[in-house]
DNA sequence: GTGAAAGCGCTAACAC
DNA sequence: GTGTTAGCGCTTTCAC
């Protein structure tokens, strides 16, 4: 493993001016430039990310903290976040769990965007001291480093059971996701307000964890009720498909016997027989709005850090 | 934002005693180590990578880089690898593209795992020279500090074509991944052995990339056919997962007028209708030998690099 | 235009 | 048991 050392060595230069010509600096005249940079390939010599960084105080690197990769949600976000910041010249590394708190603890990266209910909002408040801009998409904080982005589940849940509310449903009840999240606390929140203006009672309410097979279990239940609710309006659409699966799998119709509807109008939506109506979230636009925000607060500048809309997708679920 | 010597004034002692009580070295009586342990949370330290990293030469985080973060079947894997390094102290961080490029080079990780076709072999070659161990999942490669992890593909194709034929399967064809990839090639050689044991002529090719709509190309393609095969061994689970809703979507029956095998047995076949035959790879616990092996070659140690096996799951769509 | 040298925040050898 | 100090590989100020 070589160093600038080696570089210098090899060019008869002093390691400044090799620091200098490969870092495209204006003083180094282009031809002694190449030279060094030549040399620099033919040793196979990378920069030190640890050298640089401890210099620099800086990583160009942005972490984004998720819950699992398995969610279905993640993909497009990531995506998005990935291309804006790659414009830059941005790294962006991916983490869960225990190396999430690691990687910010020790600063390893200059930003974070976080989607991840595991880690505590006293911990990123913590954290939010040494390492400058977080941006939140899974809870709102209001903290001096701590940027809020998220999704308006409220309006948009509450424009979904508008629509389920005009089309004449009646025992409508709710499919909780995980309790106390943001996601689920906010998209009840818009359930709730429309069914008080139409002045119609929350008929059921069941608790489920945001899977699939917390759906099926909620299916499972509710075939044995005597008095079943009509349409089932879900937290997110993996219960909906488990609900579903298990509904149908026991000869229900749907429409028909029931209705149901999701929230996030993920992918796998389209394996399914019976398309699901849902919130279409733009996930990968988002992820590009998220690295914009994120790429100004690092220049110390202010970031548009408004409510990501959701738009009602009407398929044939209810 | 506080550093090792902010620690040391409020505790009254030297940067190397804070360090030695940080480190749990044994020279430092516990009363000491205690109080200055306290002290540092108190201000809020956090010892700095940046530091740690280039004295140490080392950053105990290990780099999995993956083609993108969509796929099916990364989720299981990352979470083996994840698990299995997190017990050993090590943090992980995931990357994609260009991203992965620059953590590479710039030697920000131990060792790394890759599973991304678009980072050419020359690449990963010059690379190896830099940072040491290297498992690469997605292709065979002989170079010093590059270690091959790879899917036995050819044995469980070849049991699952064998069973196929033992059906009594005739005009059966084979549906290709991307065109030159570890994956697809291995698994069409073990097609091609079993149908030449077999005394067999594959009927046909269709070239597929992968995904779900490739997938549903082919569908489209063999619905127009006048002399379709009947039987469609695919690369993967997601082709075989588009090309059946197309064929049922026109009223084929599966089994019946077509079979249908996969490859990878993602969760995704759960949720359709007919339960695709597939070759099932347990991801979780390979990635956990995957962890496991490279933290053997961290410490200079041999590591078993064997073909990992995969299991037959004979279900409903042959 | 180029070089000498200081210093980023740590670890660890060595001295006491 | 604790402190002093060199040095990891860079960037950057300041001289020349």
């Amino acid at each position: 493993m070589s160093t600038i050392k080696d570089v210098a060595k090899a060019a008869g230069v002093s390691i400044s001016t090799v620091s200098y010509a490969l870092n495209n600096d204006k003083r180094i005249p282009p031809i002694t430039a190449d030279r060094i940079k030549k040399i620099a390939d033919d040793i196979g010599y990378f920069p030190s990310a640890a050298a640089r960084n401890l210099k620099k105080r800086a990583t160009y690197t942005v972490l984004v903290a998720i819950s699992d990769f398995g969610g279905p949600v993640y993909h497009e976000l990531l995506d998005g976040i990935h291309v804006r910041l790659a414009q830059s010249g941005y790294t962006m590394i991916v983490s869960t769990g225990a190396s999430t708190a690691n990687l910010l603890k020790e600063r390893s990266t200059d930003g974070a965007v976080i989607s991840d209910i595991h880690i505590t909002d006293e911990t990123l408040i913590q954290l939010s001291k040494s390492l400058r801009p977080i941006i939140v998409l899974d809870r709102r904080l209001k903290e001096t480093n701590i940027f809020n982005m998220t999704i308006d589940n409220r309006e948009a849940m509450r424009k979904l059971t508008e629509d389920v509310l005009s089309k004449g449903y009646q025992k409508i009840a709710y499919v909780h996701g995980v309790h106390g999240t943001y996601d689920n606390n906010t998209r009840f929140q818009g359930f709730t307000e429309a069914m008080s203006a139409a002045h119609e009672n929350v008929y059921r309410e069941y608790q489920g964890n945001f899977t699939k097979k917390s759906g099926e279990w909620i299916g499972e239940e509710i075939l044995k009720e005597e008095n079943p609710p009509q349409m089932l309006v879900c937290a997110n659409d993996e219960m909906a498909l488990g609900i579903m699966e298990v509904l149908q799998k026991h000869g229900k119709q749907i429409p028909g016997d029931f209705g149901i509807s999701g929230f996030d109008d993920i992918e796998l939506s389209s394996y399914v027989t019976t398309k699901l109506t849902s919130i279409k979230i733009d996930h990968f636009g988002w992820g590009k709005k998220i690295a914009e925000a994120l790429l100004s607060l690092l220049k110390d500048e202010d970031a548009p850090t408004e409510r990501e809309k959701g738009v009602l997708k009407i398929r044939d679920s209810y």
